[in-house]
DNA sequence: CGCACGATTTGCT
DNA sequence: GCAAATCGTGCGA
């Protein structure tokens, strides 16, 4: 079934496993990928999630976290990934669930030519940035309503690019939890276990700690 | 104003 | 297993 605004308005805990199995679909000119989500995790909000990127409170970058739910929430990070979030909690309150990895279940030859001809079905939603390329999410729909369908048409008739929706699963998949992927820090510590996966499925992430980068010498006077 | 590092992926060893 | 790639953001000075 398709969901509510009001699902999406509740804690991103309450939302994230209940996304497991969901299919969402984007549609760009170029045609529609499905993905069916696989593993997620949720962030809460300011104050209350030392690993959320609400944690600090409204910046340029998160606002759209402190928008309205059910919103498109992508970032971009490492100086080459982009990730993207579906918005929970209405405003001021922000929260949000990274989508981590899916399986591709239509749309396949689109997202293997956005992947590269050489990725195994397996690996083309494999990883919050693999997701989001195989789907076809730039940043410039940050903020994009998820909720808004596909029927979407320009006043030419043309189809409005970077259209989505979410089905939900009739029969609701049974969670397993661990830490955080990729969270250092307090954020990342076992205190919130709030990535969520289907079991024995292979298109979920292989669970990587977050590592303390090394620290790069600094130059030193002689 | 400067610098460290990130909700990562990829390729090489 | 490990490091490079690559740049916006956040925080300290």
């Amino acid at each position: 079934m398709t969901p509510t605004r009001a699902f999406f308005e509740r804690p991103a805990t309450e939302v994230a496993p209940e996304l497991l199995g969901a299919r969402l679909t984007h549609r760009t000119a170029e045609g529609a990928v499905t993905v069916r989500l696989t593993e997620v995790e949720a962030y809460q909000g300011q104050g209350e999630d030392p690993g959320s990127h609400a944690h600090r409170g409204p910046r340029v970058r998160n606002a759209v976290m402190f928008g309205p739910a059910g919103h498109l929430y992508a970032y971009f990070t490492y100086g080459m990934h982009t990730c993207a979030n579906i918005v929970c909690l209405p405003p001021p309150l922000a929260a949000g669930v990274l989508l981590r990895a899916g399986e591709v279940v239509a749309g396949e030859a689109l997202a293997q030519q956005r992947r590269g001809a050489a990725v195994r079905h397996r690996d083309l939603a494999r990883g919050p940035a693999r997701l989001a390329t195989a789907l076809g999410i730039a940043l410039t729909e940050n903020g994009a309503d998820l909720l808004g369908g596909l029927d979407m048409t320009d006043t030419e008739g043309a189809p409005i690019d970077g259209a989505f929706t979410i089905e939900l699963p009739v029969t609701p998949f049974a969670a397993a939890t661990s830490p955080r992927t990729g969270v250092s820090g307090a954020g990342g510590s076992a205190d919130f276990p709030w990535r969520y996966f289907v079991v024995d499925d292979a298109t979920v992430s292989p669970y990587r700690p977050a590592v303390a980068r090394t620290r790069r010498v600094t130059h030193s006077r002689g």
